[in-house]
RNA sequence: GGGUAGGUGCCCGAGUGGUUAAAGGGAACAGACUGUAAAUCUGUCAUCUUCGGAUUACGAUGGUUCGAAUCCAUCCCUGCCCA
């Protein structure tokens, strides 16, 4: 059977890695329990946390045993890896709902029955902790120098570090430390923004527990111009169809740029390598045909078969011809008709202003039923809908509905 | 606690009494071009508008002035240096 690490390298998940060498042979000879942590900021993972569970779900393939680690604890205090802003405090509550809503989107990529995988929140441990005991047990095993040193406090160096989001690192190294001792857990995998926090926690089992552990970064999910991928005018593409809906996550994988296509298939899907790199070939607009299988994969596995297929047959019926369709974005209105588009379109939230409307008509930017819209005054008419719904088309490719 | 430098629009950053809704850059959005791509060019980018304007904005609150982002006072926050 192959080695999960040359997948994992071939596919391109790999990013950093504590001794290449011996880590390899270990996932080749035995099962391995490895853990990732999720803090909980938003009530949602988004596709960064996608990255990770895919890599996850390949180890798990490969048949070691993953613990999806929500942060509970660590998410009360905020990691200031490579930002230069302090984050935003969490109150209790919203932490807990947060883990909650995590727990249910990690069950669609993590096989968790029989304890193939395990789910554990680090509040459990980390709450727990009293100061002089922490200090006591693995303070003499930090050295600020070194710390200090690490490449995540770099940004923060000159804004200011405050001791709080200092103590981040020693409670991610202090999570695996605990998951060792509880499971046995020998690999800390994260995003490679992590990677001080995890050669911290590879450190800190090391010298408490004298035995080997082993710390993997992934790669971060960046579009070939070196930008964060997975940002959409309305901030990240969420998993949760709530936030983002399976029609715009499928669009935003369409409409990658041409030279991410290859990457995507080979980090967001399962297809074979030799079809992705197939895929990722194609020469000119041919590739497009590549980025709707990005698409429709991608989306499968987030929102489901059905879903991918509802998004792409939208997509289809949107672009490729005159017609509409029932599965694209739409707002309900009571009492459209009557009163101005614009207002409308403002109060359902398509529009954040009325000026922003104004602009994007003046800028013959938006279409009512596939005719451009020039009056930034029109009144909405019973000829307006058919069946019930008007389509607006805003810019080139948003589409919304307007239900009566 | 003392000294000092700061806090400007989504972000960075100029502006130090009126001509400043605030230069410049980035991001974003639209139009053209295209392949629902990238690059490029053009335009837009506080809110409301009867498109003439109106209103709210430069950490907060007061004050000086015909007039303040710009001056003064107090407060809050941040960096650096000293303790």
């Amino acid at each position: 059977m192959e080695n999960v690490f040359d997948v994992l390298k071939e596919r391109g998940y790999i990013a950093q890695c504590t001794d290449e060498e011996e880590l390899r042979d270990l996932l080749g000879k035995q099962k391995v329990t490895f853990y990732i942590g999720f803090d909980p900021t938003a009530d949602s993972l988004h596709v960064g946390h996608f990255l990770a569970l895919m890599a996850m779900a390949h180890m798990q393939r490969a048949g070691h045993r993953p613990i999806c680690m929500v942060g509970g604890g660590t998410g009360t205090v905020g990691d200031p890896s490579g930002r230069t802003d302090m984050r935003k405090m969490l109150t209790d509550e919203q932490i807990e709902h947060n883990c909650n809503c995590f727990k249910k989107q990690m069950a669609r990529f993590i096989d968790f029955s029989d304890g193939k995988a395990l789910l554990v929140n680090n509040g459990d441990w980390l709450r727990k902790l009293n100061y002089i005991g922490l200090l006591r047990d693995v303070g003499a095993d930090f050295t600020v120098n070194r710390m200090l040193a690490a490449e995540c406090y770099k940004q923060r160096w000159e804004k200011g570090l405050t001791f709080l989001e200092f103590n981040y690192m020693i409670m991610q190294a202090y999570d695996f430390l605990e998951l060792n001792r509880r499971y046995d857990c020998k690999l800390e995998m994260g995003g490679d923004d992590q990677w001080s926090n995890i050669i911290a926690g590879v450190e800190l089992v090391r010298k408490h527990q004298h035995v080997r552990a082993y710390g993997l970064t992934n790669k971060l999910l960046t579009k070939s111009d070196g930008k964060k991928m997975g940002k959409t005018a309305g901030g990240a593409l969420w998993l949760d169809s709530e936030k983002t809906s399976p029609y715009e996550f499928y669009q935003y994988w369409r409409n990658v740029s041409d030279e991410d296509v290859e990457k995507c298939l080979a980090l967001l899907t399962f297809l074979p390598m030799d079809e992705v790199h197939r895929l990722g070939n194609a020469e000119g607009a041919a590739i497009n045909e590549s980025k709707k299988v990005l698409a429709y994969e991608v989306t499968k596995l987030v929102h489901g078969e059905k879903e991918a297929q509802k998004a792409q047959k939208a997509a289809e019926d949107m672009f490729g011809g005159s017609g509409s369709s029932a599965d694209i974005p739409s707002i309900n209105v009571s009492g459209a008709i009557g009163n101005k588009l614009i207002d409308v379109l403002t109060d359902g939230g398509i529009f954040a202003s009325k000026g922003e409307a104004r602009r994007l008509i003046k800028q013959n930017g938006l279409s009512l039923n596939d005719s451009k819209v020039s009056d930034e005054n029109y009144v909405l008419t019973e000829e307006d809908f058919n069946d019930g719904t008007a389509l607006i088309k805003k810019g080139k490719k948003k589409y919304y509905r307007i239900v009566k």
